[in-house]
DNA sequence: AACTCGGGGTG
DNA sequence: CACCCAGAGTT
């Protein structure tokens, strides 16, 4: 093994983060983990992994639960896709594959993830590229935009020999995250300071990917019926998941009529998806039908806002459509 | 290769 | 604001 090699892993075993996830050998919650850790901060999935592990112990466990429970103990985490995957996958499979190519056939792992789950949990040898690494090793030999192909074999001849792979993966994501930052590196703090062919203009690499950041209007249509809320089943964005009518606000017309209301302006919410600024108007109305309560459906956070936003206007007009509300969570109306 | 999918943290 | 985050699937 190489000086650099084991300077890394040094620095690994003295600053390893201390995760829930962190010498996890269980491949289902190892597979829970980094599914959940998917383009989402660690900080941000914690919570989540403990919850969902809580409730959904084992893959069998995951395999008896109606897709909507998982949605529920997913809600808020964002790309819901994840977990109806995962879901589909316990559905597949009575236990996890062993090995990188077969767990790249399961719905929900590409590259990154069968990687991840194949080394740490099975401890095959090949390299998890993920933002982290690519920044790494786009600063190391500095590369603005190396393609992903060119970075897994780059990562993959790097992998030391004899040397616990799951480990070493997860040495260069750290370094990624705590030292290797995206805006203001602590190169001087870098165990590959030396070798490093980046480190004296380190933000050129890699290269910036600019979005365009697009605004999208949109209306969302809170019905009041007996019960509670008009709910449906969101497809599109938010597949799979529930909330009032949302569309373009110029159709905001023929969908009142469509459901025979008149709808009131309640005020507006901001929600920002992917590259995406969303102003929804929210409409409030009246309506000839049951309704349900929203706290039993897995719902976007758009939707808690959107109902958040509703709950103000009518507490304000001092009207309590239902008389049981509790002050937590989403309202139930 | 480019787009889509959530939500939140950070400079 | 912009950019990024332990990416994957589709077009």
């Amino acid at each position: 093994m190489e000086a650099w090699q084991k300077a890394l892993l040094a620095w690994y075993r003295a600053q390893a983060r201390l995760l829930p996830w962190r010498g996890e050998k269980d491949p289902y919650r190892v597979l829970v983990a980094e599914v959940l850790l998917q383009q989402t901060r660690v900080a941000q999935a914690i919570p989540y992994y403990r919850r969902f592990l809580e409730r959904f112990p084992t893959l069998k466990a995951l395999r008896g639960a109606p897709l909507e429970e998982v949605l529920k103990a997913w809600q808020g985490a964002g790309y819901y896709r994840r977990a109806a995957n995962l879901h589909r996958l316990a559905q597949e499979v009575e236990a996890l594959p062993r090995s990188y190519a077969e767990l790249l056939k399961l719905p929900g792992l590409g590259p990154y993830t069968a990687a991840a789950v194949a080394s740490i949990a099975f401890g095959e040898r090949v390299a998890a590229v993920d933002g982290n690494v690519r920044r790494v090793l786009s600063r190391v030999f500095a590369l603005e935009n190396p393609a992903p192909k060119v970075l897994w074999e780059l990562a993959q001849g790097l992998l030391p020999e004899a040397e616990d792979p799951g480990a070493w993966n997860q040495a260069l994501m750290d370094l990624g995250a705590e030292v290797c930052l995206p805006r203001g590196p602590r190169c001087t703090a870098c165990p590959l300071e030396a070798l490093c062919r980046g480190k004296e203009a380190p933000e050129r690499f890699p290269r910036p990917r600019r979005r365009r950041v697009q605004e999208e209007i949109l209306a969302a249509l809170v019905l009041l019926g007996r019960k509670g809320v008009h709910l449906e089943r969101l497809s599109g964005r938010f597949q799979g998941l529930y909330g009032v009518p949302l569309f373009p606000l110029a159709e905001l017309p023929q969908r009142a009529e469509a459901f025979g209301v008149r709808p009131q302006p309640a005020g507006e919410v901001r929600h920002a998806v992917t590259h995406r600024r969303l102003r929804v108007q929210v409409y409030l109305a009246p309506w000839d039908g049951e309704g349900e309560d929203p706290r039993g459906r897995p719902l976007p956070k758009l939707m808690e806002k959107v109902l958040r936003q509703a709950q103000a206007l009518l507490a304000h007009e001092g009207v309590v459509p239902l008389p049981h509300a509790k002050p937590q969570g989403v309202e139930p109306f």
